[in-house]
DNA sequence: CCCTGATTCGC
DNA sequence: GCGAATCAGG
């Protein structure tokens, strides 16, 4: 297996997402997750809270370097000023993060309408009503921002109950007419949501494209789906808030 | 044990 | 450039 544009752009788009080298890898086919991660790196796509991440450059490198060779000399501590790293921290504390003040001044555009949370909108349905956003209070929301920055909800904002929902039709089923207006890879900028619809290579591949939650590849809605807590692999749904129709069978 | 990502290094 | 082997934290 080489990596194709295709791949690679799917391998980007999951790692982005937030999917583990496995899980990508696994999708993709034909290729281990260290090959994954490999050709992540060399894409320079890193990022996302990796769980080995120590601190010290010098002491990991010794570490990493000697790792077989026990070093009984030398540089016992030369840890001096160690920079604490500042991670946001997820404080309930009534104290407001930075960030929550960082855009109140567009308050969600896409109405989280009340109405029925039970079915919720996961299909990009054609007549979108992104534009109904109603007067809301545009009081901040206290906010803790998660391993890949993205804005964690608020306890009180917890839409539903953790309730993935039964998986739903993740790809229009409508051929043809959903095709005409559908946003191929080609067609990809920073203003548009990446989120993937649909299998690479097939035809009816292609993209969200609505309007990006500014300073996110996705839009609020798949900002929402890309950006959870990930639950352990044993409770996760074999494939929930995959975009993907989980690996192709072949 | 399992998982994860990071890094190294021979190819 | 690629990815198996290895490392290391959870």
């Amino acid at each position: 297996m080489s990596w194709t544009d295709e791949r690679i752009a799917t391998l980007k788009t999951m790692w982005e997402a937030g999917q583990t080298a496995s899980q990508i890898a696994e999708a993709l086919g034909g290729v281990s997750r260290n090959a994954v991660i490999g050709k992540a790196h060399r894409l320079e796509l890193q990022a996302r809270p990796s769980p080995v991440k120590p601190n010290d450059p010098d002491a990991k490198a010794a570490a990493a370097t000697e790792a077989s060779a026990p070093v009984a000399a030398a540089a016992p501590e030369p840890v001096a000023a160690p920079e604490p790293v500042e991670v946001a921290a997820p404080a309930p504390a009534p104290v407001a993060p930075p960030v929550a003040a960082a855009k109140p001044a567009a308050p969600e555009p896409v109405a989280e309408e009340p109405e029925d949370d039970a079915d919720e909108d996961e299909d990009e349905d054609e007549a979108a009503p992104a534009v109904a956003a109603p007067v809301r209070a545009p009081q901040p929301i206290l906010r803790s921002v998660g391993p890949g920055g993205f804005l964690r909800q608020a306890p009180g904002e917890q839409q539903p109950p953790s309730t993935p929902a039964p998986p739903r039709r993740l790809v229009p089923a409508k051929p043809s007419a959903e095709m005409a207006n559908k946003t191929s890879l080609l067609e990809l900028n920073d203003r548009i949501c990446k989120w993937p619809l649909g299998h690479p290579g097939e035809p009816d591949f292609h993209f969200c494209g609505k309007a990006v939650n500014p300073g996110f590849p996705y839009c609020v809605d798949h900002c929402g789906h890309a950006y959870q807590a990930q639950l352990p692999r044993r409770d996760r749904r074999p494939t929930p808030p995959l975009p993907f129709g989980g690996p192709r069978p072949r």
